[in-house]
DNA sequence: AAAGTGATCATG
DNA sequence: ATGATCACTTTG
């Protein structure tokens, strides 16, 4: 039974979704009708203005504005000049969280499955609930994942710096 | 180990 | 207008 995830299941917290997302199926419709399907096997969750990785931690701007949207928009975003990185909003409108997909089966790195699915800043502000051209679908493959602190944010403080809400499917190649 | 890359945001 | 800072990837 595979069934596309709704809004219902977007609007919780990111620490709730970030692991429920692990083992889903990410889908990407092209114009011509191609689909192509991969596996999630690698989030983080990022955790409002307080989270001092979150992008939401200077507060509303023009790029985090899609944070503060309802849960399953779209926020895709030019990371480091060169890779386009996807975040699925998560929480209440206005509460700024949401989860990067980090990876995806046969693509590890956030920068390489948004390359392998053409996927760039025109998604920003798609809806993965209602979207014709991107969404997630759940087949009930329950996954088994372990934790680690998140990649890439020395800048941060703690605790958040080492929280560990990185979330890897379990025999996914660890770092 | 280090560069390449460009939007974004804070300065002036 | 300029400069620093990056949720990364590739190359050596």
């Amino acid at each position: 039974m595979v069934k596309r995830l709704n809004f219902e299941f977007y609007n919780n917290h990111a620490l709730e979704v970030a692991p429920l997302l692990l083992g889903k199926i990410l889908v990407r419709r092209f114009d011509d009708g191609k689909e192509i399907r991969l596996r999630i096997t690698e989030t983080e969750a990022y955790c409002g203005e307080s989270d001092t990785a979150c992008h939401a931690k200077a507060g509303r701007t023009n790029r985090t504005k899609p944070l503060y949207d309802k849960g399953g928009t779209v926020y895709v975003y030019l990371c480091y000049g060169i890779h386009n990185l996807i975040n699925v909003v998560t929480g209440e409108k206005d509460d700024p969280q949401a989860v990067l997909i980090r990876g995806v089966e046969g693509f590890s790195g956030p920068g390489r499955l948004t390359r392998a699915l053409s996927i760039d800043r025109s998604f920003n502000e798609d809806d993965f609930s209602t979207s014709h051209r991107i969404w997630i679908e759940d087949d009930g493959f329950v996954p088994k994942y372990k934790t680690t602190p998140r990649i890439g944010i020395d800048y941060a403080t703690e605790p958040y710096k080492s929280a560990p809400w990185r979330f890897v499917l379990e025999g996914e190649a660890e770092k």
